[in-house]
DNA sequence: TCTGGGGTCCTAGGACCC
DNA sequence: TCTGGGGTCCTAGGACCC
């Protein structure tokens, strides 16, 4: 069984929390945008999501409060403290909701119910925030009845009443359903999980696409077999910044896009990582997007050679960027990340050609001397090698 | 209602290789 | 000289999530 905890309305509670005087009132963390807003703020029509005008027009007591990332990293981990504490199968989603596989638990700690009871209780007193927590047979259905029991609740799927808890709901429920899929299904009538799984999985191929399709069909039947991920690592770091009513030429956005490469190799650095695919983002004035990537030939986390990779993309790009009225967001990120410790090795291999075990290895110890294998060398994902080295 | 900042996953075509 | 099928990597775009 698996539980899906999620932390209610969460930047804003932490507010709350902080600050005696800003709870039972409507708030929103954010400026420019809303980021969060409580509980009191959402039951007046503010969204997450919102410009901040837009939030004091449909409710001008509201309270603004700027963000404070600081309070929000540590309130997290105090809470992913106690998840770790409940179940050694945890999956962190982000910053304010993980998966608990607690099906080998019921011996030592009780009925996942007790468990997900006892989890809400530490995380109100010890940490002092609201928790959903969802309890079904599949990650996914744990995750949309933690969305049905939201705020500050918890919601057990039945053993044996999946479909029926599932069916009613509006597809929009399905995890995988934005606007543009939305939209789509309406048009053909379709509002319903029901009237998905009732579906031929072909038709519903026709209107959403083949993979998106079966994904669905997959769900509407609550049909999930992804097991919780222990100590998943994110793929790509990333920074961005949106530049308002500004049009920079081209000088000024090398300036920004250095910030921007600044603070992303900083992340990088701190986390011990380096990584190869350095993908520039482009926003227009028409609010059109662009990406432009360059692969490196070896993985790095340092500032000079990302910078120059971002230097020729964005020069490559610019009178694109001209054509289309400017520049109205810029922002980078690192993928194709592995560990700094690992020393990341150019072979003069193609891996298209498919080296031979034999022939990596030779090149491993040609580059890398013959006592390379012997501290555990062995291939990468990508086009170079990995050799993690292992401390003297 | 004019739209932030952090991410993930999927698709598709072309290059390249055997 | 012309040809097929299968595979990986890179690039770009799009949808979605919190």
């Amino acid at each position: 069984m698996f539980l899906h905890a999620d932390l209610d309305a969460f930047y804003a509670s932490v507010e709350q929390r902080d600050n005696p005087r800003l709870r039972g009132r409507p708030i929103v963390v954010g400026g420019g945008v809303v980021l969060a807003a409580s509980y009191e703020a959402k039951r007046l029509g503010i969204k997450t999501a919102m410009t901040g005008s837009v939030a004091r027009r449909i409710c001008p007591q509201v309270i603004v409060v700027p963000p404070r990332m600081s309070a929000y990293t540590e309130a997290s981990k105090a809470v992913f403290d106690i998840f770790h504490d409940t179940s050694p199968w945890v999956e962190g989603l982000s910053i304010d909701e993980a998966f608990l596989d607690v099906s080998g638990l019921s011996r030592i700690a009780g009925s996942p119910r007790t468990i997900a009871t006892e989890l809400r209780r530490r995380v109100a007193t010890e940490v002092g925030l609201p928790i959903t927590v969802g309890i079904a047979n599949t990650k996914f259905l744990a995750k949309v009845a933690s969305a049905v029991g939201k705020p500050d609740g918890l919601l057990e799927v039945p053993e044996g009443g999946e479909i029926d808890f599932l069916h009613p709901l509006a597809v929009e429920r399905l995890w995988g359903v934005g606007p543009v899929t939305s939209a789509k299904l309406r048009a053909k009538g379709i509002t319903t999980v029901a009237e998905i799984a009732r579906l031929d999985q072909s038709v519903l191929t026709s209107i959403v696409g083949k993979g998106h399709g079966a994904h669905l069909y997959a769900l509407a039947h609550n049909r999930d077999p992804r097991r919780v991920q222990v100590g998943k690592r994110r793929g790509s770091i990333g920074s961005q910044q949106a530049l308002g009513r500004s049009r920079p030429d081209l000088a000024e956005t090398r300036v920004i896009a250095l910030g921007i490469i600044d603070r992303v190799t900083r992340r990088l650095r701190a986390a011990d990582r380096v990584g190869r695919t350095v993908v520039l983002r482009l926003r227009f004035d028409d609010f059109t997007r662009a990406t432009r990537s360059h692969t490196l030939a070896e993985a790095t986390s340092s500032t000079g050679p990302i910078q120059a990779t971002v230097d020729t993309l964005l020069t490559a790009v610019w009178s694109e960027v001209e054509h289309r009225g400017g520049l109205s967001l810029i922002g980078m990120s690192v993928s194709g990340l592995s560990d700094a410790d690992a020393v990341q090795l150019a072979l003069p291999l193609d891996p298209r050609a498919r080296p031979s075990v034999d022939t990596t290895y030779d090149a491993i110890r040609d580059k890398f001397g013959s006592d390379a294998l012997g501290r555990g060398a062995h291939l990468g994902r990508n086009m170079g090698m990995t050799v993690p080295m292992l401390p003297d």
